[in-house]
DNA sequence: TATGAATGAGTGTTCATTCAT
DNA sequence: TATGAATGAACACTCATTCAT
């Protein structure tokens, strides 16, 4: 009698033990029988339930851009309604538990790594890469003029990403306190330039 | 009679080689094989003067490092001797045309991915990390308190190696204007503190 | 309650979807899972009912070889009881629609190249090869000596099998009119030596 | 310092080693592992020398194709200016030792089972088979009319085909001289049509 | 110094077969 | 009787590395 929900089950188990062989021997180090061991299954089912390696990555990265996204909206529905307030929520969100992990950070470098040279993971990357400076800007726009607000929301995408990215290489706990202080005194610095607007003369 | 200088001659043909496999085909692609095509020269060779595939990344992360360190100190010594135009030296050595090509960029995104596992790459990473921390804090702390100047530099290396990553994921040419602008606004931004410190109580 | 002839019409239908699945994709392109698809159940039901993989070949060749004799049977029957009718009969059957259809001839092609390396099916092979040639050899003693008799027994044996190979190899329709005619002046060429023996000195 | 003509050698040793590969255990029982296995060389050079199983069985019935039509050629040149003897010189070619020994039956009965799936292989399979019927078209046609000479030509062709046939499924030593008999008889039999034309009404 | 032929372990993937349900 | 999930051995193919020349 076949599970209901076996399919389901099975994924999400094989995900997970992507996510750990990831974080125990790279993406190159991981192989399809390294999956199996982590599952404690055989190795054929692997491919059985994702068409292959490229697949199991595809869908280990779907995985955690889901709950980079979940913790996203879920932040935002907490934060008060108000530009401040949504943009800490949407920064915090990057660094959310589900963000900065080991087995997950780790993930992220090698997605980025091959997102450069296969077109699926090209698309999933760019979409997300759109979405943090959108939401960023839907928020910067209430308060700022157009430009100004890309601008300042295009600092902030990158401030967030490399913040992020400069906790995952230290091979150490990632430090999400500090990371939260810095990127919030951003917020607040862009905030503030809506009184006083910049010369705008600052580039080289 | 070995040519004098031929061993140099030959790796950096080899590591020139590797960026370009590494532009075609990503790290996982390149083979000692694709790597000779590019060089014009025999399999065994690459193997011969780098010991083998690992060796062959790390020359060319040596290599590659060598010249942003390079551009780091030849824009400082062309810059002012004053805080800001350190600063903005220093950004720009990390958009200097030796750092954002497409070879450079894959390279470096591989690189990234491949230290979280390799202990010899890793070490390489930390003292680069180090590195744009501790130039960026030696500058800041001539005009800024000591623990401000430290988050300081944290947040403008984050911002740099933020905008260097999000414009290394377009897979479109690196646009350096629009980065260095925003980072030097950041810059500007940092340096204003110094008149009305901020609160400190930012951080979530 | 097991339905009576359930296991009869389940093996039909599995011989079937293997004749299926060897049009379409060849023997060594047919698994028990496309099989299985073809008749719409499950892969391991086909195991259960024919052992496994050679099993399943040895039964659906089993099926055509008896499509060929009941054919033999029903035109020779139906012929006037005269050698050269019956004769035209035999080859007729072999061009019956049963074994002249793409799926039969592409199962044929394959039967004969297994039957070189597994027992079971080479004593399949051998049986249709003899029954053939001594049912040729049956009408031609009625009118020629025994030795030319065999002789032409297997001259017509082999005539049928090439037309038919070569009509099989062409990957069109069997073009079985031509086939006959040609098989058909064989025979009467054959048979008119009664009258003036050949020499026999052709051979090389 | 690579050998001269190494490649040739490599793939004319590999080539003799799928033959008696398929001698033993058939096409679907010989792997990259068992050619290499007969050639005493490790498994990857296989595929580095023909890109693949499939180039292998490609080349290897190259092979067979090029000594039929050496045979061929070289058994005309040596046969009498004369239509009786070509033809004979043809038939015999097809019985050429280079085509009745084990191996090579072997291969060619799995030959065509494949060639019915496998575009290249159909490519040479259609060529061949069209190559003997013009052959034999050309002898025939000097000294009987267009659709008679066809037919002829026809007719032979799978003569020739099916005692190589039949001959072959035996399993024992093809019998060369038999086969010989039944088609230079047949050759007699049609060019003595020239005398006294058929009714041409035989056809069913 | 330089070559590239050769190796053989390792990879992703397929598939006949088994078995709990 | 029937399912299809699961197994695990087998496969073609890749590739870093070695080594005779």
């Amino acid at each position: 009698m076949p599970k209901i929900g076996m399919r389901d089950l099975r994924r999400a188990q094989l995900i997970d033990a992507t996510l750990q062989s990831i974080d125990e021997s790279g993406l190159s180090g991981t192989t399809l029988a390294t999956v199996a061991q982590h599952a404690k299954i055989s190795t054929g089912i692997v491919s059985h339930y994702f068409g292959g390696k490229d697949g199991l990555l595809e869908a280990t990265m779907r995985h955690v851009l889901h709950d980079l996204w979940e913790a996203t909206v879920r932040r935002r529905l907490a934060a008060k309604d108000e530009p401040r307030a949504r943009l800490r929520a949407i920064v915090a969100a990057n660094f959310d538990v589900s963000q900065v992990n080991a087995p997950v950070m780790k993930t992220w470098l090698a997605f980025w790594a091959e997102s450069m040279h296969q077109p699926v993971l090209r698309r999933l990357q760019r979409v997300n890469t759109r979405r943090l400076h959108s939401n960023l800007c839907a928020e910067f726009e209430k308060v700022l003029p157009g430009a100004a607000a890309r601008r300042a929301a295009s600092g902030l995408a990158a401030l967030i990403d490399g913040l992020w990215l400069r906790g995952a290489l230290t091979g150490e706990p990632f430090d999400t306190k500090a990371a939260l202080r810095v990127a919030n005194d951003y917020i607040d610095l862009l905030l503030e330039t809506r009184a006083k607007p910049r010369s705008g003369k600052s580039a080289k």
